[in-house]
DNA sequence: TTGTAAGCGTTATCAC
DNA sequence: GTGATAACGCTTACAA
């Protein structure tokens, strides 16, 4: 130890090794110096046990390698999922990933993104629910599905396209008349394109449908009336339902199930996500998989590599289906 | 804008308010000023859209009110819902988080460390598998469930308590012959008190009972295995089962049920952990329910109050028991 | 109470 | 290739 718990600098490894200051610091950023030099501030920053501060050379070289993620919590499996896969891809690239948790109030993530901007980070991914998030030009920031301006990119799953391939696997599967349910978040949101799928496949090859939207504030009970009323002697008016996610297609069947309507025998449900259960890992119902780690390897991507030129302000990345015995096949 | 991109500083402040340097800074930091002084440099601030710099605030004041966070993973909902307390913890304090995940590699945890020890963060938070890991005396570092060393305080649920809790209950509900079992890695931890602990309770009371301890590698086939030996005519040698998670007693059921044996019928199931499904909230079987907000809250508390001389370097938090079907009751 | 100036640890620019 | 030296943006004595 050479001053009293306080961490060694450069200047204390320069010292130490006999050598200039500036020497130091080119070993520690890859400059070629003599290979002798080298060899001495190395052994000497050993012994010391000496570490770049990083905010100090974060404040020189106004770069942090720290990239903020905005996400309304962990509670759910997707949000943790998707933290998780941004965060090892980050770590790849050798960034540093701060993690802000909203509770998708508002409020909290306009804190949050004011607090970035206090070049906390150099960049933002978010997953926001704030109608009007506003985000400093100059701080990179890719949005997580939800649009939120022509300047910054978002990424999502093909949400119009997982809506269209539900209704085309119900419909294949023998669905005479498809229903669309989903629940949510008053704010619009790109998720809103799977509902938007699920119509427009059915019109365009003429299938007999419907579709049914409700919010959040109107709780789960309002999705199990609309079934009861539509629900004649122990059969549903319909005979597939897509759902907007997996954990609400859940739902759907349980009461599906309490009032004598047998899934998937009378009743085919698809959901959207691709959630797996933990204790088991298979998936809660057949449903439309989203290809998080590949959502998370983009916004990275993106992110890092400022191709917010290149790309295009929208990526949609490709989803699939999975079967998981809510369906007939 | 005042320069091209580049974000405005104090000085500029200071010149937009034509007022000295330090007087914005004191502004910033609560020091009384005159009232005159402190409106002029607020609007000016707001007019610039001024934010402080705060890796030049750290490098300046030795402190960075950010917290890592080390952890194995996200993908289990038990890791995810600690960080999501954690954060939601720290952002209380007006700290940051920044998460590491290493997918339980004591290299990537030493990584980790080393990364922290840039001047990245004032404290560390860690659930980490390295047998041993070695971290800086004067970086503030809080564990949890596994102890590193005396002056390292380690924060974990009541383990023992709740494994004697799990034993008394199954004995209460009239258990004559209990069994523990665990799966789990092979570096010890304090989540080995479990057993200990169920042990203890039935060595002091009488009971016979048996304990069989897996290691992961040897793959939850080999508990399957065992249970299989223990099993004579569809009748299972033991009448209760403390399992070390709640996953792993998911497990064990099912494999139970599938050599027909009935939960909790035949046998009586507890687990450990306390974790509720995704879809439903219910919990997985009755279970030893872990005080995840109150883990949090206690390691960012002692954490950020230093308090690691008056509190011991060991603490356990009270659990409590929750039937959820597994159990006769 | 306000303004000035000296660092905090690093990096980058130049003469040597 | 090496080694002083001047920023980077902020805090904090200390002087006015």
């Amino acid at each position: 130890m050479n001053k009293a718990g306080k961490a060694p600098t450069m200047k204390d490894v320069a010292r130490e090794a006999g050598v200039a200051l500036g020497t130091v610091s080119k070993v520690f950023n890859s400059i070629p110096v003599g290979e002798s030099y080298k060899i001495k501030v190395e052994e000497a920053a050993k012994r010391l046990g000496y570490r770049v501060n990083s905010y100090a050379r974060g404040l020189r070289a106004d770069k942090t390698y720290t990239v903020a993620l905005i996400l309304p919590s962990l509670d759910n499996p997707f949000f943790a999922l998707l933290a998780d896969h941004i965060c090892v891809a980050l770590t790849k690239h050798n960034y540093r990933m701060v993690l802000a948790i909203t509770k998708a109030d508002p409020h909290a993530e306009a804190r949050c993104i004011r607090m970035i901007e206090q070049n906390m980070a150099d960049g933002v991914i978010g997953l926001t629910y704030a109608a009007d998030l506003d985000v400093n030009e100059n701080l990179p920031y890719v949005s997580i599905d939800r649009f939120i301006g022509p300047n910054i990119p978002c990424i999502s799953s093909d949400n119009f396209g997982g809506g269209q391939m539900a209704a085309e696997k119900l419909v294949s599967l023998g669905c005479k008349k498809p229903l669309f349910l989903r629940i949510g978040s008053d704010v619009p949101g790109e998720t809103d394109k799977r509902g938007a799928g699920f119509v427009t496949y059915c019109q365009m090859n003429g299938i007999e449908y419907a579709a049914q939207r409700f919010s959040d504030w109107q709780g789960i009970e309002s999705v199990y009336k609309f079934l009861d009323e539509h629900c004649h002697r122990g059969k549903l008016d319909y005979d597939g339902i897509f759902c907007s996610t997996d954990l609400f297609a859940y739902h759907v069947k349980k009461h599906l199930e309490s009032i004598g309507v047998c899934v998937p025998e009378d009743v085919q449900l698809i959901g959207f996500d691709g959630l797996k259960r933990p204790e088991t890992d298979e998936f809660y119902c057949s449903t439309i998989v989203q290809p998080i780690q590949q959502i998370a390897e983009t916004a990275v991507y993106i992110l890092l590599h400022g191709a917010s030129e290149q790309f295009p302000g929208f990526m949609s990345l490709p989803v699939s289906y999975a079967p998981g015995g809510t369906t007939r096949e």
